[in-house]
DNA sequence: TATTGATATGTTTCTCAAGCTATAACGTAG
DNA sequence: CTACGTTATAGCTTGAGAAACATATCAATA
C-alpha cells in the first residue's frame, strides 16, 4: 500500500503534445508487462485498476508509430500481452534519459537536500 | 486558457519524501511571486486559485529549513509576499537542474521524437 | 464441434480528494 | 474610522480514478 518514494527520487515526464506524454507510471507499467506477460497482472502489481492500465497502454500505442504492447486474447492461458521491439526501445530510451538526467544534476540535487528541514534518512 | 505545452518539454519533479517535492508548478509560482510581490497576483497569473497557491507556498516553507517566501498582511497595498534568499537559492538550483538534465538527455529525447506517430510541428 | 478457461475490452456507478468560491482577519493610508 | 487589497481559513463542488460488473475473444482439448 505504501509507495517506495522515500529516498530523494527524480520523476521525469516527457511531454510531447497535449495528450502525448510518458512518465514514471507508464514506464513502470511497460517494465512490469514485460516481466508478467499480462496487462492485468502488471496493473495488479502496481495497485492500479485494470481499466487504468489498459487506458495507459492504449494511449501509448496510439501515440507512437508502432504499438509498444502487443496483446492477444484467448489462447493458452486465456491471453496475454508482450512488449514489442518498439516498446523495449522506448522504455530503454526513457530509462537512459532518467539516468543521464540524474547524473547531470547530482550536484544541484545534493545542494537542495542540504537545505531541507529534515534530511532524508539514509544515503 | 491554452497551456503552452506544444513543443516537447521536459517536466522534472524532485521527490524528497512523501509530501516533500518540488516541480514545475512550485518553481513557476516562486518565480512569479518574485516578480509580482504577491501570492495572490502570482496565482492569478497562472490561472490558479489563491488557496492552491497559498497551500503550495505553505508546503514549501514547511519542507525547507528556512522559509522560501516571506508574507505580510495589511500594510501598504494590503500586504504582500517576497522571495527570501533561501527561496532564490532553491529556485535557482531547480532551474539549473532542469537545464542540466535537458542537455544531458537531448540525444534520447531526439530519438524518442523520431518514434512518434505525428512528429511535433516546429523546431 | 461444443466446452472451457483465462484474459482483453467496454460500461456503469461511486467515492474521495483536489480545487474553487466565499468569508474572516489584518493593518496602513487617506 | 472607513476603505482597500492582501493574507489566511472555512465550506462546498466538481471531476478523475477505482470498484464492480458485463461481454468478447480464442486456443486447446475432450
Amino acid at each position: 500500500m505504501e509507495n517506495e518514494t522515500c529516498r530523494p527520487r527524480i520523476r521525469i515526464r516527457i511531454v510531447f503534445g497535449a495528450e502525448e506524454m510518458i512518465g514514471p507510471g507508464k514506464a513502470e507499467l511497460l517494465e512490469r508487462i514485460d516481466r508478467c506477460g499480462s496487462i492485468a497482472a502488471a496493473g495488479r502489481e502496481m495497485g492500479m485498476s485494470y481499466k487504468r492500465a489498459w487506458q495507459l497502454i492504449g494511449t501509448l500505442n496510439a501515440m507512437f508509430r508502432a504499438p509498444l504492447v502487443d496483446s492477444t486474447r484467448g489462447g493458452p492461458g486465456g491471453g496475454g500481452a508482450v512488449l514489442t521491439e518498439a516498446g523495449r526501445t522506448v522504455l530503454s530510451l526513457y530509462r537512459a534519459f532518467e539516468d543521464e538526467a540524474a547524473e547531470a544534476g547530482a550536484a544541484q540535487l545534493s545542494e537542495l537536500r542540504m537545505l531541507l528541514r529534515d534530511i532524508p534518512h539514509g544515503k
